[in-house]
DNA sequence: ACCCCTTTCTACAGCCACTAGAGGATTTAG
DNA sequence: CTAAATCCTCTAGTGGCTGTAGAAAGGGGT
């Protein structure tokens, strides 16, 4: 398989591909007579667990450390764990700050500025307003 | 007023400040004799727009339509709201997203991998699977 | 006058996770 | 045989800063 099919398997751009392998996250695959990259399915596998946990919001990092976890199957997958769940505290806190931001976002819109000029528009005036 | 002053008065950092005039968000200041940047007020307030705007997840580029807009105090105020809505548009859409990834990463954390090895890990399992 | 610490200056590199483009080689289809 | 698609490497750009190096200037205490 070359890149193309991979990517094509994996919905991924081909330069991400080589970025990812640039970076350490794939392996250098083997190479045709003329230089071209051949995959086999084992690099579809790891290719979309890659792509499903960015989808998922993992970082690059942590990618890494569970993909060098799921390399060793006896171990203990607690570590594993651990990552995935530090991961959703994570999430729930930006989701709080998200709704935060949404709720004064929607409390200056609510307040309208009907068809008035800039100078007493009441957007604008509620952005200058010093955080309180 | 110095560098520091205005970094103080308004919780930026001077190198952030210094970057703000880099791109034009900020005009460039007066110096003192030995070419220290000097400010006024007005370089308070500019600036406490600008952060407030930033806190609120507007874009540079919004700012800067902001601030153009806010500079004519006689035009009517729609576009000014209009960006102000598209906005919080945009924060609605990714607090939607940001849900539906956090269901997803806690009815993974949910299955439980209750201290077993990397081999038979849901987690891992759970992300490797193909999108559904 | 001297010393030292802090602030400021410029200019540049780095962060994250890609994406895009130049310019060339190779492969495949018609 | 030619044209299009695919592939290669290398470089630079994105956004919004942050951090660094090395130098100059300012202010306070001895």
């Amino acid at each position: 398989m070359q890149i193309g099919e991979l990517a094509s398997a994996t919905t991924t751009k081909v330069t991400t591909i080589r970025f990812y392998e640039e970076i350490g996250l794939l392996r250098r695959p083997a190479r045709t007579a003329s230089g071209r990259r051949t995959y086999g399915l084992s690099d579809v596998d790891r290719l979309n667990f890659i792509r499903n946990s960015r989808r998922l919001g993992f970082s690059i990092d942590e990618i890494r450390s569970l993909l060098a976890l799921a390399d060793q199957p006896e171990r203990d997958c607690s570590e594993a764990t651990d990552i995935a769940s530090r991961h959703l505290a994570d999430v729930e806190e930006r989701l709080r700050q998200l709704g935060a931001l949404r709720d004064e976002l929607a409390s200056m819109s609510a307040a309208g500025c009907c068809a008035k000029t800039m100078a007493e528009c009441r957007v604008i005036q509620a952005i200058a307003r010093p955080v309180a």
